[in-house]
DNA sequence: TTCAAAAAAGACATTAATGTCTTTTTTAGT
DNA sequence: ACTAAAAAAGACATTAATGTCTTTTTTGAA
C-alpha cells in the first residue's frame, strides 16, 4: 500500500553499498541481490536509475561495481520515491476522481491531506546518511530478510 | 500508493446509496456505474463484498438493487480498507521484509509506524456517515469525476 | 590487443490488480 | 406458472508491477 516493492530495494541496495563500500571496494550487484535476497536484475534495474540521478556511481569492468557518489548519504528519501514510485500519488485524489484539490475536495479530501503530508515531510527531512547506522554491528539484519 | 481503486470505488459506492436511498427507492448498480464513471461489473464485485459484510443491503430481481444496512452510516473506513485493500499492509514491512516489528526494526520502521499509525486512528475512528453531508447540494459532485 | 568481468540494456515471463462480458439465481408483479 | 428485472457468480481480457534470461557495452589487467 504505502509504498513498492521497488522502493524498498532501492532503499536497502543503496543502503547495503553505503555499509560496505567505505572498506575500498566497489560493491557487485551480484553480491548485493545474494545477500539481501532480491531479485537480481530487477534490482540491477533499480541501481542503474538511482546512478542516472547520480545517488550512487558504478563502474563497469573487472574491479567495477557500486559505490557512492557524492551526493548520496545527503539524499533524501523522497528523492527515491520518485524515481521508484512517481510523485503523482501525492496530488492525486485517493478516490481517483482527479488531481487533488482542497477547493473542490473529495469526502476525504482533508484527511488524506494530514496523512500524506505527515509523509512527504517525513521523507522529505530524512536522508539516506540519517537511516545508516554503521556503529550497530546487527545494521546488515535490518536490511536483509531474516 | 496509500489505498488501492477498489477502495475508492466502494467508498463513493456506499456513499452514493447512502445520499440517495432515503427517498425510499432501492438504489441499482446501473444508476451507481453510470453516475459515478465507476466500471460496472467490477463495482459491482466490491458492492457484493459489503453486502457480505452487511454494510450495505441488498435485493435481487425487480423493484431491486442497494439499500442502507443497519450500521451502514456506523461502518469505519477501516472496515473498507479490510474488504478491499486487506490489513496486511499495516503490520508488514515497508522493505517488504517480514512482519513488521519494533523488536526488530527496519531503518524506516519507526517512521513508517508513525506514519502508518496516524493512517490507521483516522480511519479508525472516521465512518461512512462522518462522510456523508446530505446539506451539501454539492455532495454529489465531490464523489464524482468532474 | 586480447580477455574476462562487470554494469547496462533489452526481450520476454509471471503475477496481481483492474476491467469486460456472459450466465445463473432470485424475486416482484402479472 | 410465467416473465422480466435485478444482483450474484463466473469466465475471460487487459494492464501495470514484478521477475527472469540473454545480449551488448565498457573497462582493467595480463
Ligand atoms: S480531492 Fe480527494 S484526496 Fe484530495
Ligand atoms: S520493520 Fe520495517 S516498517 Fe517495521
Amino acid at each position: 500500500m504505502f509504498l513498492s516493492k521497488s522502493f524498498g530495494y532501492a532503499l536497502r541496495g543503496v543502503l547495503y553499498v553505503a555499509l560496505l563500500e567505505p572498506k575500498g571496494k566497489k560493491i557487485k550487484i551480484e553480491q548485493i541481490a545474494d545477500k539481501l535476497a532480491v531479485p537480481r536484475h530487477f534490482l540491477a534495474k533499480i541501481m542503474k536509475k538511482m546512478v542516472q540521478e547520480n545517488i550512487l556511481t558504478s563502474t563497469k569492468g573487472p574491479y567495477g561495481g557500486f559505490s557512492l557518489s557524492p551526493i548520496t548519504l545527503q539524499t533524501k528519501l523522497l528523492h527515491l520515491v520518485k524515481i521508484t514510485d512517481g510523485m503523482e500519488q501525492f496530488n492525486t485524489c485517493v478516490l481517483s476522481l482527479r488531481k487533488c484539490n482542497s477547493k473542490n475536495p473529495c469526502p476525504l479530501h482533508f484527511q488524506m491531506l494530514q496523512i500524506r503530508d505527515g509523509m512527504l515531510a517525513e521523507f522529505s527531512k530524512t536522508s539516506i546518511g540519517d537511516l545508516l547506522d554503521k556503529k550497530n554491528p546487527d545494521f546488515i539484519k535490518s536490511i536483509s530478510v531474516i
